[in-house]
DNA sequence: ATTTTATTTGCTTTTTTCGCGAAATGAATA
DNA sequence: TATTCATTTCGCGAAAAAAGCAAATAAAAT
């Protein structure tokens, strides 16, 4: 059974594991669709084994799924919310300077 | 302007500020309205000291909003969909375990 | 003015994480 | 079977973050 502390944990990992620029950005890739690594490296502007090792940890906490697809390997958001939360973050509301006043769920 | 980057970057901070149990925690418990530093202490099951500095890192990364009220200091959620997206993780549909069958938008 | 209560800040040690290049793997093609 | 292509793993030094505790602040009660 779940309990609130493993939750808390798994919670965390799924946190932890976007917590950095490249990861996000990745994120933000994969919000608009599945990607091969060779994508992914473009969109960090990172060498392979950086992303790779990137990728494994978003994968490890179940942020993203991957699959051997012909000769490449196709990664996915496996948190579709992940994406929906990130684009609440991106927000103008939360860009006062943009002088945006339309108003929505995020804050 | 927010550009891609700095939008990388908060973002990124935010995630980062929640990547840790205790705060993840807190979080949960904020979720549910506005605490002092107290209640978090018995939350986190931590030291004062550290629950602090917690809750400055998660100030820092705009998650929380602090105010002095009389002798305590109050905190309270400035993210909301932070707290639903942790809803969302928390949902059962990703417990498999748990044989919860209703469908959500969370995934 | 002194003491309490509530919270924050410094500081030091330990643990993780980052990004890289080189080497390893593994499927597909020649 | 040898080779190429796409990706992952390894080992490294540098940088960032966490833990833990003592000391500092600051408002309120005595």
């Amino acid at each position: 059974m779940a309990t609130r502390k493993s939750r808390d944990l798994v919670a965390a990992g799924v946190f932890k594991a976007l917590g950095h620029p490249a990861r996000v950005r990745m994120l933000r890739a994969l919000a608009g669709g599945e990607k091969c690594v060779c994508d992914l490296v473009e969109v960090a502007g990172l060498g392979w084994s950086t992303v790779s090792r990137h990728l494994s940890v978003m994968k490890a906490a179940g942020v993203v799924i991957d699959e051997k697809r012909g000769k490449q390997v196709i990664y996915r958001l496996a948190l579709p919310c992940a994406g929906r939360f990130l684009a609440c973050l991106d927000h103008p509301a939360r860009y006062p300077e943009m002088h945006v006043s339309e108003a929505c769920g995020c804050g």
